[in-house]
RNA sequence: UCCGGUGUGGCGCAAUGGUAGCGCAAUCGGCUGUUAACCGAUGUGUUACAGGUUCGAGUCCUGUCACCGGAGCCA
């Protein structure tokens, strides 16, 4: 059996066509008897959603011993004819000639069974959980939109770059950081200011990075236009359905961008993708279509049709607090938007991605370029319906004196930055760019509620098994 | 981290302070070109953990842990 070339369920129920001999491996999804001597058996390989239904004849050489090992979770290779079915609900059908049996699962102890199961039960298996329907489909279209990424900035000549995972930029305070140490932790070497880094790994202390942006735009001001897609930490003790630990993030960065490219990129490149995926991964997202959210495709086609709204941060504020709606958060100019007023703008008043820009400076990092009225900086955030913000950017400051004060007021080590504050002084340019949550993104597109069922291996606190 | 909720057979859930049940799955049998198959029978429990109140606790109280939802923070 092992001679013959495997094909993909994929491939054998998109053609249709009957085949006189063709070998299929794949694991067993569910068993029907019928007594009229033989079984109906069903096959999935995850190369696409939909299972191949395997007619096994009992006469066939060795069923008896074999039929016993056939329940769910089993990995069986199949040779046979595929035929035209006989039955209705698929096309064409493997009337097996030879099973071959990889690998049983013994159906006392497996854990998956044939009927629907909550996806926290499902978290607690996460070697297991990839071969239900939902986490076929999820990482299939996850894959589909990596791979997209790659190939809207490529087609734009945007260069890919692997930025630092360790680094010892503490990027503003974004979040509480993952420390990277080779100390002995019982008994770490001490100088007057406590812990002696000058002895560790790096002789400096380090962290594992929140974010490749600093890095990108070094590159950003030699090659015009990079992209970093990559691990991302943060140590945040944050238990919500929309964060993790450790995560994937796009980020490009564009010298010759002003904010206004900025959004046009952001906005191209999010619906981009979403015509993308739409149009490679039907089968899957008519899935959770179907079983997850009832309106998932009609709200997807309407980001690919319709233009993003753009607001700047002063009339998001006047529309909010115009607004009869009630906000536990009452809304002022200078405040930071809290999640109810993120989700009153795009659900209600626009109902679809919305683009705030221009936001007051006293809320956004040093990096971010300050505006001519002196109290806003050029920062945009995207916001998508029920998810909120997927995207947050900003053209970057790229006059030194004014960045170095800005750092200065957010009382930052200029020691750390030199480097950073050298790209202004040596042929500095306007430049942009943003950030965008690859799982918030799969979220979206998926339907799927919590953000620890789009990432194969979830991190969050207190949780990093498997 | 804060607020709220939940924790009971393998899974999903029920049970006024008084004998812990149901559905699915599993096993066995029947039926059938079946397809979330169907029909019948069978087995399945330290009620998250540690204390407490009570004649009696799955149920009430205290603490711990885990999970879920929301908030903060963020992508």
């Amino acid at each position: 059996m092992g001679k013959k070339k495997r094909v993909k369920i994929r491939k054998l129920l998109e053609r249709g066509e009957e085949v006189p001999e063709v070998l299929v491996m794949g694991w067993v999804r569910t068993r029907r008897d019928s007594k009229g001597g033989f079984s109906f058996i069903e096959i999935n390989d995850g190369s696409c959603l939909s299972n191949l239904q395997i007619i096994a004849d009992h006469k066939i050489e060795g069923f008896p011993g074999v039929a016993m090992k056939l329940h769910a979770g089993s990995c069986i290779g199949v040779i046979g004819k595929l035929v035209q079915s006989m039955g209705k609900g698929q096309n064409v059908e493997l009337q097996a000639d030879a099973i071959e049996v990889y690998g049983p699962a013994d159906t006392e102890e497996y854990p998956l069974q044939k009927k629907h199961h909550s996806f926290e039960f499902l978290r607690e298996i996460a070697h297991l959980r990839p071969r239900t329907n939902t986490f076929g489909a999820v990482m299939r279209v996850r894959n589909r939109l990596a791979y997209s990424i790659h190939t809207f900035f490529q087609d734009r000549g945007f260069v890919y770059l692997n930025t630092p995972i360790i680094t010892t930029s503490d990027c503003e305070g974004a979040g509480e950081m993952f420390q990277v140490t080779t100390l002995n932790l019982a008994n770490p070497p001490l100088d007057e200011a406590g812990i002696d880094y000058t002895q560790d790994f790096f002789g400096e202390k380090t962290s594992l990075t929140v974010s490749g942006q600093l890095e990108g735009e070094v590159y950003a001001l030699a090659l015009s236009e990079i992209y970093t897609f990559g691990p991302t930490f943060r140590a945040e003790n944050s238990n919500t359905s929309r964060h993790l630990a450790e995560f994937w993030m796009v980020e490009p960065e564009m010298a010759f961008y002003d904010l206004e490219d900025n959004i046009d990129l952001a906005e191209d490149f999010i619906r981009y993708l979403f015509s993308d995926v739409l149009e490679h991964c039907s089968e899957d997202l008519e899935f959770f279509n179907r079983r997850i959210d009832k309106t998932l495709l009609e709200r997807h086609k309407g980001i690919v049709e319709n233009r993003f709204e753009r607001i700047p941060y002063s009339e998001a504020v006047h529309l909010l607090e115009k607004s009869k709606h009630k906000f536990v958060y009452s809304v002022e100019w200078g405040c930071n938007l809290q999640s109810e007023h993120e989700r009153y703008l795009s659900e209600e008043v626009f109902e679809k991605p919305v683009v705030i820009f221009n936001y007051p400076d006293t809320i956004k990092p040093f990096y971010m370029k300050a505006n001519e009225d002196g109290e806003t900086v050029c920062a945009m955030d995207v916001l998508l319906p029920r998810l909120g913000e997927i995207i947050g950017g900003s053209q970057r400051e790229d006059n030194y004196e004014v960045l170095a004060k800005r750092m200065k007021e957010k009382e930052l080590d200029p020691s750390h930055y030199q480097w950073y504050l050298d790209l202004r002084k040596f042929g500095s340019a306007p430049h942009s760019g943003f950030g965008l949550g690859f799982e918030r993104l799969v979220q979206f597109v998926t339907g799927m509620e919590n953000i620890r069922d789009v990432i194969p291996f979830p991190r969050t606190p207190k949780h990093a098994r498997f």
